[in-house]
DNA sequence: GACATGACGGCAG
DNA sequence: CCTGCCGCCATGT
């Protein structure tokens, strides 16, 4: 038996750590866990978050700043609709001045 | 075990 | 920036 943490408990533990007004992305999270590469586990266990945690997964996007998993939500405006109230302009599905929210775990949390 | 899919990302053209 | 291809690892069939 092992004590550490499960790959998608310490995606939980990074989201909500991820400030207001920011958000970051999968690639960004993975490479902080050190599963660089592996960006698609982040999204399988964001997925999961959801609605199997309380993390704030809509503050998660990809790398082009593009709310791809909004489909996963309760309702498909639900990201964009949390966004937007967190003060994170959304246009087209996409976060407007991404690079200027955009929060980096590996170098803002380190 | 093989094959296909998925909230992705990097690289080449 | 866009498109195409591969790598990544867990899950479902």
């Amino acid at each position: 038996m092992k004590n550490e943490i499960s790959f998608f408990e310490q995606v939980y533990e990074v989201t909500k750590l991820i400030p207001k007004h920011r958000v970051t992305s999968y690639g960004a999270i993975a490479a902080y866990l050190g599963a660089k590469g592996s960006a698609r586990m982040v999204g399988w266990a964001l997925s999961s978050a959801v609605t199997h945690s309380d993390a704030p997964a809509h503050r998660v996007v990809n790398h082009k700043g593009l709310l791809t998993g909004q489909h996963h939500f309760a309702t498909p405006d639900t990201m964009q609709q949390l966004l937007e109230a967190e003060g994170i302009p959304i246009s087209d599905h996409q976060v407007q001045d991404f690079d200027k929210f955009f929060w980096d775990p590996a170098k803002e949390l380190l």
